[in-house]
DNA sequence: AACGCATCCAACCGCATCTTG
DNA sequence: GCAAGATGCGGTTGGATGCGT
């Protein structure tokens, strides 16, 4: 059996609102409040319209101190960061934006800032292209000719090294899917959950299962049973999350981590493209990279990072003799956390909930 | 001027969550 | 504890507008 119905749909008016209902509608709110109840508000004051239509059109053109258009290049920065650290949650990013709508942030950014994003990291991705090219072409030149001159064949021009005054890349990088951790079916998901620190035996995920079933849950589903063990319960406490703290917290509770090293290479590269970017916006730099913690797993495969400063100086499979990542997987994840913190949110162990739900939710996406 | 295509954005819809009785 | 209703949210739609030919 569906819901019912909201209003009458037959008796309701739809489109775009009169200057006569906007006035109505604002003249009653500005007088009496909404009364805490909006499907009895249009009838009320006469409106035949739906009272989620004059909630929405109250709060996204009505209510005072409402700015239309006109983003700054600061917005516009707050935006992007926002969505790399938490997603499409809109009502959240409007939320550090006063006088903006998480309506019209979305709609900003699906018209023109990804785009804007997407342009300019076509531009930058073949500069880099470039870029590379010519070093390389460079190297071989050196190389042959230093053969030449001292017969030395120890030299390989693919060794990187850690050069970390090197530009960083600026846009995030494209990855290609780990088919072994498609998590698109009960048994995928079930691995992923045993991988949180062994905390979920079999007969845990059986009765999870059954009661996702009894409850007529799909198999997203079992985010929920991730957000419960969350491993970053025991994360520190203090307001600010510090190279200092986060590597006590990864010493002291190596469950996420581990999770992070066994089932999320593809997460770890994302955040630390996204982690990257932000560093590039001077949005946080409340730690500092370098830790040897999390080493991208063997036939990882990453494009889009040519001559960046984290030893991926190429893109295809990266094998555990060329590069590794410094621990950017749990680093770049706690900068999530961090940059939450920034936002002035209320509640530090939700920031890490909103982080980590963000990390599994994208994580089922990508599958 | 007329047409077609692209872009923008207000509004709608359905679903999830919260609240209330 | 449960069901029904209210609210909030994010994805999507479709009409208005702009622009190029």
């Amino acid at each position: 059996m569906g819901r019912a119905p909201c209003c009458d749909k037959a008796n309701v008016k739809k489109g775009p609102w009169s200057p006569e209902e906007d006035a109505k509608l604002k003249a009653y709110i500005e007088q009496h409040g909404t009364g805490g109840n909006w499907i009895a508000l249009p009838q009320k004051i006469g409106l035949k319209r739906c009272g989620k239509s004059c909630r929405l059109r109250w709060l996204n053109y009505l209510r005072p101190n409402i700015k239309h258009g006109g983003f700054s290049e600061e917005e516009d920065n707050i935006i992007c960061s926002l969505y790399i650290s938490i997603g499409s949650r809109w009502s959240i990013i409007a939320a550090q934006l006063p006088g903006r709508t998480d309506n019209d942030i979305k709609n900003y950014w699906n018209t023109r800032l990804k785009k804007k994003l997407l342009g300019k990291q076509r531009k930058e991705h073949q500069a880099r292209k470039a870029n590379s090219l010519k070093q390389e072409m460079k190297k071989c030149i050196a190389n042959s000719s230093n053969l030449m001159l001292t017969g030395n064949t120890t030299q390989n021009p693919n060794y990187f090294t850690h050069d970390h005054e090197t530009p960083l890349p600026t846009m995030p990088c494209i990855y290609t899917i780990n088919q072994d951790l498609a998590l698109n079916d009960q048994s995928s998901i079930r691995k992923l959950l045993m991988k949180l620190g062994g905390r979920f035996s079999s007969n845990d995920h059986h009765h999870h299962q059954q009661q996702q079933q009894s409850h007529g849950l799909d198999h997203n589903s079992s985010y929920n049973n991730l957000h419960h063990q969350n491993p970053l319960d025991n994360f520190p406490s203090s307001t600010t999350s510090t190279a200092a703290n986060t590597q006590q917290f990864y010493d002291n509770n190596n469950s996420f981590s581990q999770f992070l090293m066994n089932t999320t290479d593809q997460y770890n590269l994302e955040m630390a493209a996204a982690s990257v970017q932000m560093s590039l916006q001077g949005i946080n730099s409340n730690f500092q990279m370098g830790y040897d913690m999390n080493p991208v797993p063997e036939g990882s495969c990453l494009e889009g990072l040519e001559g960046s400063s984290y030893n991926c100086s190429t893109s295809g499979p990266i094998s555990a003799e060329s590069t590794s990542w410094d621990g950017m997987g749990p680093l770049a994840y706690t900068q999530t956390v961090s940059e939450l913190d920034r936002c002035a949110q209320p509640d530090h162990m939700l920031q890490a909930d909103y982080a980590f739900e963000e990390l599994h939710s994208r994580y089922i996406g990508l599958h």
